[in-house]
DNA sequence: TTGGTTGCCTTACAATGTAAGGTTGTTGCA
DNA sequence: TGCAACAACCTTACATTGTAAGGCAACCAA
């Protein structure tokens, strides 16, 4: 009952290389496979072939894994650093920061909830507001316009990650009373989401000149 | 140690008066003083005057709790019924809903977070998705638009919670190199985020005409 | 009176995060 | 080589969580 050694079970290794990126890979996968309320240390030790408080030689606690994951799915995230268009570069990101939420949807849950402290996540907010400044904004209006275009997105994300998880539920009948026949598949929804987000771009991006004209004062 | 109830104390009455809205009163007061870590069956109970299982008669789960928090928020909030034209009573609404995040921060993360299931979440959905009818826009548009608000506000909603209960940790000297002499308080970071509001509207709004031309086909 | 029904309570259990300290293999320095 | 420090991992333990199962006492209809 203590520790049989004895078993014809594989000894535990004394050395199982455990590390922070390998926490993270495994709550990440956790994650996908099950949700958010299967994410435990116990959990965790076991999928990595280990017990619960050897992770704490690796993280501070269940929170820093969180923030873990959030680090994962950002610095993961492709980059289109080949653009040379600016506003381009932030409509590709945009668009892959939302694909992020379908494909980890309960993952993304971190994501659009949790602080954004670690030089991962600062430095992915800070690539935003860079490329806005590239686009001829103000300091000002590219901060700004960085926060708009960022709670969009969480929202939006938030959004396609719960029709990912619960498709279709809200069309019931009373719906169909005020919007008949309206078809609402992931897909849909994420098309209009899309709309939103160009028509977030595009508004904002028409006051590059507006901003560049009247708003100087206030800058 | 048992039950004294020899003890000076009032005995405990045989009827409480338990019961889905003191509940809600009840967790929403945690939330608000002491966030959502704090909000458990035996912390409501106690609360309340009785014991954790005691809830039990009146909510399914502490997953009932969080809904009912949600319905109490969205039902509380201020309507704009006397406003005649719906695009500004969507306006007035929207504040009012941002104006609750940064009220009830903790409470606020259940309110972005859960699937709106609930018939008090879904009618105050179904609010917005009439009123864009009203506009003059296809129930599809409408729909569309609805949900591009939505999450806008879910995610706004989000950062002016985030705001409230952490100000102005972002700031540090990093940010300064990109956007030197922002003054992030919570003020400007609401004001910002009507102005992405405003934005919204004001480009779904000119659509309507363009989707009454075009989009009637599509529709 | 009786027999249910309702509202609250007691007990119990598995699962959680993590504090405290133990063990053992490796490594740096004498 | 010897030894001490260190790092990685483990064991045990505890307070706290949600909630299942069942009890009991007050009410209400018959």
């Amino acid at each position: 009952m203590k520790s049989q050694s004895t078993k014809s079970e594989a000894v535990r290794p004394r050395v199982l290389g455990l590390n922070a990126d390998r926490i993270a890979t495994a709550a990440l996968d956790i994650l996908d496979r099950d949700g958010l309320k299967a994410l435990s240390a116990r959990r965790l030790a076991n999928d990595l072939g280990c017990e619960a408080m050897s992770l704490y030689s690796h993280i501070a606690s269940m929170d820093a894994v969180y923030d873990l994951v959030v680090d994962r799915l950002l610095s993961t995230l492709p980059t289109a650093v080949g653009l040379p268009d600016p506003r381009q570069a932030i409509r590709v990101e945009a668009l892959e920061f939302l694909s992020m939420a379908e494909t980890h949807p309960h993952a993304f849950g971190l994501v659009a909830t949790r602080r954004w402290r670690t030089p991962v996540a600062l430095a992915f907010a800070k690539r935003l507001v860079s490329r806005l400044i590239e686009t001829g904004l103000s300091p000002r209006a590219s901060l700004r316009h960085a926060r708009i275009i960022g709670v969009f997105l969480n929202g939006a994300g938030l959004g396609l990650a719960s029709w990912r998880l619960i498709p279709g539920e809200t069309e019931s009948k009373s719906w169909q009373m005020i919007i008949p026949n309206q078809v609402s598949d992931a897909q849909s929804v994420r098309a209009d989401l899309i709309v939103g987000l160009d028509a977030i771009l595009d508004a904002l991006g028409k006051e590059v000149v507006d901003t560049g004209r009247k708003t100087q004062s206030i800058t």
